[in-house]
DNA sequence: TTGTAAGCGTTATCAG
DNA sequence: CTGATAACGCTTACAA
């Protein structure tokens, strides 16, 4: 004579556990989900077979509002569909996913205001962390997040900012300026001497690193960089400049463009191609980050790899975890040459 | 003799802002949060001041376990470095932020347990709608998978699954057959009569029917299917697949290969390469999908163009809109002929 | 219109 | 070891 299945319009409560399996709430409770252990056997199987039966789930909303603190990081990118981002995310969500916690995720479009917005509405989550994958630390619209992520972290959130480091917050950083001088160098030593660089625009700090990094090595070993192009993250944007270069007073041959990112040495690649020009030993092309798309395009792209996944793996530790060593092992970057840089005898 | 910045540890709480304003907790809930105001212009200066001096944002939590349901929709992806995923959480995030809700991520990484686990585990959340986007209906784990979603189901919260429409859940289609069929039949058109076609393994809907759907398009044209090869959704699969089958038998010039997706195009476009064949005049390649790398590539990679961004956005509104016509205006799918596919004379 | 108070589903502190 | 019971931050009848 008991209860045929309770079709319960809504979910099962561990209130309705505890009744199930004759037990306090208290009881159900500590068997469910406290950590610490000691329950009597006898009940413990009595809940665990009660909540099987009942489907139950632990309202991860009232745990939150009960403990104080949720099981919830935030991530705010610029552009899910961008593989950078993407890559990065796998890392972040692959870590979450081993420390139990589940990933919110917001989307910047590259507009500071709405990042303002979007802080503040994941804020409210009460997230345990928050990774911020593509914010420009500098320009008008950097206090107001200042102000939003120091509420934040007032409130005991935890900041992460991947890449250049803001202030206080932790960061995980890549080491572009390095990066850039070592494909600098490199390329010099493959015979190149005349290079554009096609950027993001002034201000952005992961850009202004690379073109710092690669002006430097590309100049201390032999080569000089003779215009440096401002535009955007994107691959259209990459497409448009170097549209622009090819019309304006024509490249010659043997110049190497460097595009601030893979996604953008792309968009160049693309431009070069439908301006009939070639890629190679014609216009010679490079980037950053080593998207998987650089492998498959032919001629290659040269490039600097970068761990995406393992940066958004630290990341996500980097928020949760309570110790941090900033310094710890640095991640490895690596110059990789492929054939949209041939040397030039 | 006010208050200085009050140093709580913790966020600032509607009590807090109440106190702060000198009203009561309702009324300050109900200028904060409350849709119908009906609240005295002068209290509502007064708590807005209040609010905005201590950086109050409601506790998405509370509010959750207070309403009885959250603001969260959760999105399930097979691997969002992928950026077929990639662009289809695009559109999801887009619309989820016009629609003032948070979107919770979950990669599968096309494990079937896994899933059924993630599944388990976003219930938690109470979310509004869960999106799944690389469920096999099919298979030993559909059934605990289809427990869990009507466990979801029963407790109030809808289920989107993106591509063939499992069940009784809504389902935000994509015409793979139709869609194959036309590219069957526009490439017979140009000239191809012997295909082979890299599928992912049996029994997942989406590669079955677009497997079907090009025999059928291209067998009606007069070309004709030799063999249907299992691998699996990636780039990776695609190209051992290929190199398997230009090592296996050879490849006859003139013999076109259908990836069951880009990604998977992609990988075979590689493999040919590097087994020194040409893709174009010599071996054909077409995909599905229309990923943007299959733009950047040369030769062009023809596929069939799937909206994928709208296709996110559309499961978006599926899992959050009451009123639901499953029928609406179908997603248009084209086929777009790139270098990949040169006609035959 | 405004305030009081009873929940929402869990956790955690105390007595038993 | 177990069970009342008071929080947690917020919403929402129900009164005033």
């Amino acid at each position: 004579m008991s209860d045929m299945i309770a079709p319960t319009r809504g979910a099962a409560t561990l209130h309705d556990v505890a009744r199930e399996a004759g037990v306090s709430l208290a009881t159900a409770s500590r068997v469910l989900n406290g950590s610490t252990r000691k329950v009597a056997e006898s009940y413990r199987e009595r809940v665990e077979a009660a909540a099987e039966k009942l489907g139950y789930t632990a309202n991860l909303s009232a745990q939150a509002t009960a403990r104080g603190t949720s099981a919830i990081v935030a991530l705010l990118v610029a552009d899910i569909a961008d593989p950078y981002f993407g890559q990065l995310a796998a890392g972040v969500a692959r870590g979450a996913d081993e420390a139990g916690l589940v990933v919110t995720i917001a989307i910047t479009e590259r507009d500071p205001q709405r990042e303002v917005r979007l802080v503040r509405a994941l804020r409210g989550q009460r997230p345990r962390g928050l990774i911020l994958a593509a914010s420009r630390v500098e320009g008008p619209d950097a206090a107001g997040l200042q102000g939003e992520l120091d509420a934040f972290a007032g409130m005991g959130g935890r900041v992460v900012v991947v890449g250049p480091g803001g202030g206080t917050e932790r960061s995980v950083a890549v080491d572009n300026r390095g990066g850039a001088a070592a494909l600098g160098t490199e390329l010099a030593g493959l015979g190149y001497r005349d290079a554009i660089v096609v950027a993001a625009s002034e201000g952005i700090r992961t850009s202004d690193d690379r073109v710092a990094g690669f002006t430097e090595g590309f100049g201390a070993a032999g080569g000089s960089v003779r215009e440096v192009r401002r535009t955007g993250f994107t691959r259209d944007a990459g497409y448009a400049a170097a549209t622009e270069l090819l019309a304006d007073g024509g490249i010659a041959p043997g110049t190497l463009i460097f595009g601030i990112s893979d996604v953008v040495a792309i968009g160049i690649m693309s431009a070069v191609r439908d301006a009939g020009r070639q890629v190679g030993g014609d216009i010679a092309v490079a980037g950053f980050d080593d998207i998987a798309t650089g492998r498959d395009i032919r001629p290659g792209l040269t490039t600097v790899r970068v761990p995406l996944e393992d940066l958004g793996y630290r990341a996500l530790h980097a928020a949760t975890e309570p110790e941090w060593d900033a310094a710890e092992a640095p991640l490895a970057l690596e110059v990789v040459v492929r054939g949209s840089t041939p040397p030039r005898s």
